[in-house]
DNA sequence: CGTTACGTTGAAACTCATCAATCGCAGTGG
DNA sequence: CCACTGCGATTGATGAGTTTCAACGTAACG
């Protein structure tokens, strides 16, 4: 029993390996038979802070960096839609009614696959179409919440509950009442376009937050939350 | 082989049968046996407009009418997040991370299954799968449109887009060009509740639209649109 | 250094919310 | 039958919150 669990841990890709934190996303699912074939016709890429990820079908755990998913209105007004950050899943099963862009906010790794062998993966390995689903239905649950947030929060709210969610994504081991600094991921006008804002409320609402001592801020993106507290009763819900 | 199918056909209950325009759905993934056993242990209710469904873990076709999903923030604000118009899944795998209240904003008809029941067949048939899937993505596709007009449109700009998307849904087979008319089955709270805006400007907005010759209201929730053309050309996207 | 990109801050303008009055209509009960 | 009430909707006047327009600051980079 111990050998043959030997034998599979030995069937392992090496590249995977180095990645087993992430198994207990997707790639838990399968077996390492599996995984073997599926590290085979697996390729790895790094794409730059700014690049628009291409929309070709394929499927990727991204291994470190954040993604931002943008709408866009025919006149150039931009909605984000939503984010991913490292370790996360990316790619979309079936087609979309209407186009939404990817594009790398840090500079990114990903790890891809050919869409075809996961969804044949996905039909014979119940526990993959399985996560899939959840998969979809955590991406669901976070744009309903920020529904409500861009439908009926105020700016102050907006933002406080926007530097919480960088934070929970960020470092998902954090305590909740310790403080926490992270670079933020996000220009001004990044943040305002996935807020509902422009990039002048957001700066003034995040002036407001420094003077009343809920968070620093250092050379622009280097935010630190200083009051936990503070943001969750400023977020609104 | 007819004769074969014929038995099967012979197989599906009789309850379902009526309800064959929804097999295209997710019924339409199972074999008659299943379709038996999943009938076997089916329930039909009725639920009055106004009523809040019990979040009791069950699955349900919608047969007719309409509910809302909202989303509440502790001191009483509310977002609508979604709708679900008949013929429509209804009912979540897994655990959500925070509440979605579901009610009928119209009466209801449903025909609803235990979930461990669709569970279990959704790993024995991975069509099932992969069509909880398609839906899930679906209504992930319908909150980030939904994200970028809360964060992006104008108040009149939701407003017709709101219409627009309330005709497709009552009545999937409209002619693109042609108008339509229908019961709008919202208050115009519950508007303002989804649109992000108060009741005062949902009506002005509704009057205005009237007043261009775009919509004609009779009765109130008697919504006729006139020019679809001028809806689209208004509803910013 | 000048240039460019990103961010901050101030003043004015505008959209939409708030407050308030009125209307239409359905139900209810005198 | 008609007043009374209650709810949803419309419309107007006023005001708050956010956007717009504009100026300035700061850091990175050729």
């Amino acid at each position: 029993m111990a050998a043959r669990q030997d034998a599979q841990q030995a069937d392992v890709p090496a590249i995977c390996k180095s990645c087993e934190a992430r198994q207990d996303r997707l790639c838990g699912a399968l077996s390492a038979r599996q995984l073997a074939e599926l590290a085979e016709a697996s390729s790895m890429h790094e794409v730059l802070a700014g690049t628009e990820l291409p929309d070709d079908g394929t499927y990727s755990n991204l291994l470190s960096g954040v993604v931002k998913l943008t709408r866009d209105l025919s006149d150039g007004r931009q909605q984000i839609v939503g984010f991913h950050f490292a370790p996360d899943f990316l790619g979309r099963p079936f087609e979309a009614k209407r186009p939404i862009k990817a594009e790398a906010l840090t500079n990114v790794a990903l790890c891809s696959f050919p869409r075809t062998l996961v969804d044949r993966m996905a039909n014979e390995t119940p526990e993959l179409g399985r996560r899939l689903l959840k998969h979809a239905l955590n991406e669901l649950d976070d744009a309903r919440d920020w529904m409500a947030a861009l439908g009926r929060k105020t700016a102050s709210e907006k933002v406080a509950s926007f530097l919480l969610m960088v934070a929970r994504n960020i470092d998902p081991a954090h305590r909740p009442a310790s403080s926490i600094s992270f670079d933020l991921p996000l220009t001004r006008a990044d943040i305002a376009d996935f807020l509902g804002l422009t990039i002048e409320t957001v700066s003034r609402e995040l002036s407001r937050l420094r003077l009343d001592g809920a968070i620093r801020i250092a050379n622009k993106r280097q935010i630190s939350l200083a009051s936990i507290a503070q943001l969750e009763a400023r977020c609104g819900d």
